[in-house]
This record gives structure tokens, C-alpha cells and sequence, in this order.
RNA sequence: GUCCCCAUCGUCUAGUUGGUCCAGGACGUUGGCCUCUCACGCCGAAAACAGGGGUUCGAGUCCCCUUGGGGACGCCA
């Protein structure tokens, strides 16, 4: 049987960190056995739902790289279907029109309440037979009065729910549109859903979807219930804990294999790896090693993730990423370095591609102002006549490259008795601005001759300006 | 409140059918080395089986209780 999984959020917001990584799921969980992964869009909540969510949605999945073979499905586009069904259930008398007004049912539930009882529909319309004719009233699904309805969570395993607990759930509103737990299981039976995989938020649902499963004669699928992530106060991740959409983790400059990598580890692994490449996230991945505890999202390791796929990605791929926030800033990249090579030097001391894009502003334009810490400690007087010399070496240069200019740094250290730090720092500050670059050879390769003359030619000046104030 | 679910270092986790696990790896923290800056890299350290009862020759691993956490209880999904 041919496995189909699919994700199925609500377009009520972006896609955030945790629908992405039942997103990843499913999909893994679908390549690994070359089934189908579909996607549907859960939308019958008109009032929320949102054509930007959609989009958000359908971005952020792209940007990870979690393509679906079918879909995106709209559950507005299917209401015949759903009405068709609810009618169709009317009839067996498995479901029934209620006419309690909201303020009847909103009573019950206090009085429950106050007796410590869970609150849930009484089913007083259950035998109502009475001619009821222009009352408005919804549709509720007779639920079984006993017995107990157990299923075995790929998981979780062996979950069980008495059906006193569950009460007659509307699933038809006043105004005809079908709600959420009729439409999801209608869709997973028309759909040949064969494994439900989402948040454990959903597990208390599954028993009442079963019952409608029966109802409808349906073969029930296989369910997975993945525990919720937290954030770091230990409650549930939500739009307070900072960047929770997934495109916002694109802005902040990370990379999609590296999100996805962190995904895939939180709350799942394959012994101690930490690394997975795509390929072997889908040769590896199993549904029986997702841990059953609720995990809390760790910024710092996704952090160092980042770095690792920063180092090891492909370059040429990595700049393809980078290009994205140098356009965003409206950087022109033509007047620097290729990017490829930028990634190659800068990638070791940057955690994102923000940092990145940051550190090497210097190679594309020119800077307001120097670090003023910087340039307290390596600007000083004594630093005039290195700078003076070295503009004069430099001037000479006639191959400008790494290997020569590394040569005239050291030569110069040598020639007037300094330490090499003491050479290499205050060109730095010259001509990054600020104290820390890559390594001070292939920062002024980079840089080009022209444009290290020029900035040594400011620095000089504003060593003099300066110490001339100080004295 | 009722029901469902969960519980190993600060965090993510490994932990074969209970037996060198005085609990392993990774992130982070931290000591040192390397070094033209920042980093990378390398070597080392601290750090956990929530508590209490059982079962057993033996329990992180099985059972029960307590505690703690999460979720659900919508004409939201």
C-alpha cells in the first residue's frame, strides 16, 4: 500500500517552527517509503483565514525544500462534498439537528463546571421530534454512549478514551459550513490519508474522528501524534518567543538545510548523529525514534548548526543564499568580491548570514566612521610611521596579491622592530574600520589596491587629527 | 475541575530483550594550547537518571503512588 502522508495547517498565520517541523515529518516520512506527501490547506474558519497566511505558508515551505505531490487542497473549495456527507449522516440518524441556542449550551457548561464536571453537550436534542421549522440550528454527530475507543499512536503507543468522555460534537455550524474535525476526516478518507501525523494537541481529537471514520464506513489511518515544542519558559512556542516563523529565521540568515537539520534532531534521533543531510534524514528517519516528551527550542545549537552548514554547505550554494541579503539590503555586490569567495574567507567567524553580510559591508562601501574602540587602541601617534610606511610598500606593489602583501607586513614588522599585531592592526582598522576582519592579506586582496590606498590615505589623516586634539 | 499525554546534564538526546552506565554524545558554559584581530581547530573540566514505594540476585530501563509539566474540554483549527 502506498503510504500518504499530508500537512494540514490552517491559514490563520505564518508557518512557524512547529507546523515546519510536522511538515518535515510527514514529507520525510512519505519520500523515505516513496509514498505521496499532500498538502491541504484547512480554511473553513473564514473569519481567520487569510490569503497572506496561504502565502506565508506556501513560502516557507519552498524555502525549506518540502515539495508535495498533491495539493495545495482548499477545504472551501470542497463544501458540496462535506454537505453532501452530513446529509447523508442525517439520514442514517447518526447525526442530528440540535436547536439549543448558544446561550443554553454556554449555561450547561458553567453548571458542569461547577460541579467539577468536564463540560460536554448533554444531547438533549438527541429525540427532539417536536416540528421545529425556521429555528436555526446546527448539526451535532451522535457519538457512541459506550465502549471505549483505543488506538495504537505510531508514537505514543496504546492510547485509550472512554466514550462517556466524548460528547456530540457539532459538525455543522447555524450556518451550514462544516467544522473542523468533520472536514479533516473527510478529507483523510477522500484523500487515501493512510498516516496522520501532527501535533499531540490533536491527540484528544482522534477518538471523536474515529467514531466519525466509522460512521462514515471509512478505513481508519494510522496516527502519529508528535509532542508540542516549547519555548524557552516551558510553555508552549508561541508569537512571544521571539522568531517562531520560519521565514523570519530566512531574514535573520540562516540556512534551510540547517533549520531543517535542528527540525529533524528536536525530538527525533538516530543515536548520537548530529548531522543529517537531507538524503539521510529520508534513508534514517522513523517514525518509532520520535521522543514521546515535549522539546523545547534551543537557539544556540541551531545556531551552531547554522555555522556548520555555513562551513560545509557548497559555497557556491551558500552565496546563492547570501546574494538574497545583500540584495535585501540594496547592496550592490559588483563593486566587491565574488561572493563565493566571500563565503570561503568570512564563513569561519559568522554564525549567520546576517553577521556575514554585516562583517564584509566594508568590501562593497565605504564606512561613516571607524569603530571608536578601535580606534582608541590601535590609532595612537606611534602607529603614524607604519602607516606612512606601509602606504609607500604598498604603493610599489605591482602584483596585488595575499602572498605579497603578506610579505610587506611581515618585512615592515622586521624592518621597524614591532610585533606583527602591531603592524596588522591598525591597517585592519584602516581599511575594515573596526578590529576584527578575516585574515589582514586577504582582507586588502579582497579590498583591491585602489581602494587600500585610499583608506590608509584617511587613516593617516585622522591619526593626525586625532592626536593633534589629545596634545 | 474532568479527561488524555509526558518526565536522563541548563538545552537536544543515547541508553540493545533489566546486568562494567559510579550513565555516553552534541549545544552551551568553563580551563588551556594555537594565533596579526575576530574566529576555526585541538586538548581538558564541571554538569542529569524528579521523589517514594514495589518486582528482581540485580532497575535509568518493568509496575504503582506522589510531585512537576504539557494538552484537550469552541457553531477555532
Amino acid at each position: 500500500m502506498t503510504v500518504i502522508t499530508r500537512f494540514a495547517p490552517s491559514p490563520t498565520g505564518y508557518l512557524h517552527v512547529g507546523g515546519a517541523r510536522t511538515a518535515l515529518y510527514s514529507w520525510l516520512h512519505a519520500r523515505q517509503s516513496n509514498g505521496q506527501f499532500v498538502l491541504r490547506i484547512e480554511d473553513t474558519d473564514r473569519e481567520r483565514s487569510s490569503q497572506e497566511s496561504v502565502d506565508a505558508i506556501l513560502d516557507g515551505m519552498t524555502w525549506l525544500g518540502l515539495d508535495y505531490d498533491k495539493g495545495p487542497y482548499y477545504q472551501t473549495q470542497r463544501f458540496d462534498r462535506y454537505a453532501e456527507l452530513i446529509q447523508l449522516l442525517l439520514e442514517q440518524g447518526k447525526a442530528y439537528r440540535c436547536y439549543c441556542t448558544r446561550e443554553e449550551v454556554e449555561s450547561l457548561r458553567a453548571e458542569q463546571m461547577a460541579r467539577k464536571e468536564k463540560p460536554r453537550y448533554d444531547g438533549r436534542c438527541r429525540h427532539r421530534t417536536e416540528q421545529t421549522e425556521g429555528l436555526e440550528s446546527v448539526v451535532r454527530f451522535r457519538n457512541p454512549d459506550d465502549g471505549v475507543v483505543v488506538f495504537d499512536d505510531l508514537v505514543r503507543g496504546t492510547i485509550s478514551v472512554q466514550n462517556q468522555e466524548l460528547d456530540d460534537l457539532i459538525i455543522a455550524r447555524s450556518d451550514g459550513t462544516p467544522t473542523y474535525n468533520f472536514t479533516v476526516v473527510v478529507d483523510d478518507m477522500d484523500m487515501g490519508i493512510t498516516h496522520v501525523i501532527r501535533g499531540d494537541d490533536h491527540i484528544n481529537n482522534t477518538p471523536r474522528q474515529m467514531n466519525i471514520l466509522r460512521a462514515l464506513g471509512a478505513e481508519l489511518p494510522q496516527y502519529a501524534h508528535v509532542p508540542m515544542i516549547l519555548g524557552s519558559d516551558g510553555a508552549r512556542l508561541s508569537k512571544r518567543h521571539g522568531a517562531v516563523s520560519v521565514l523570519q529565521y530566512r531574514e535573520d540568515g540562516y540556512l534551510p538545510d540547517a533549520l531543517l537539520n535542528y527540525l529533524v534532531r528536536l525530538g527525533w534521533s538516530h543515536g548520537d548523529q548530529e548531522v543529517f543531510s537531507t538524503q539521510e534524514m529520508i534513508a534514517l528517519f522513523d517514525l518509532k525514534d520520535i521522543n514521546r516528551a515535549a522539546s523545547t527550542f534551543n537557539t544556540e545549537k541551531l545556531l551552531w548548526l547554522n555555522h556548520h552548514y555555513l562551513m560545509n554547505d557548497d559555497p557556491v550554494s551558500v552565496a546563492g543564499h547570501l546574494k538574497w541579503h545583500f540584495d535585501q539590503r540594496g547592496i550592490n555586490i559588483e563593486v566587491g568580491p565574488a561572493l563565493v569567495d566571500l563565503v570561503r574567507i568570512q564563513r569561519e567567524r559568522c554564525k549567520t548570514l546576517v553577521e556575514m553580510t554585516e562583517m564584509s559591508l566594508f568590501l562593497y562601501q565605504d564606512f561613516d566612521a571607524y569603530d571608536e574602540k578601535a580606534v582608541k587602541k590601535h590609532f595612537k601617534a606611534k602607529c603614524l610611521p607604519v602607516l606612512q610606511y606601509l602606504l609607500e610598500q604598498f604603493n610599489t606593489v605591482s602584483l596585488w596579491n595575499a602572498d605579497n602583501l603578506h610579505q610587506i607586513v611581515i618585512d615592515t614588522a622586521q624592518a621597524m622592530d614591532k610585533k606583527i599585531g602591531e603592524i596588522a592592526q591598525p591597517i585592519r582598522v584602516a581599511v575594515a574600520g573596526k578590529a576584527v576582519s578575516p585574515p589582514i592579506d586577504i582582507t586588502l586582496e579582497l579590498l583591491g589596491k585602489d581602494r587600500t590606498l585610499q583608506r590608509i590615505e584617511r587613516a593617516i589623516r585622522t591619526v593626525e587629527e586625532r592626536n593633534v586634539e589629545i596634545s
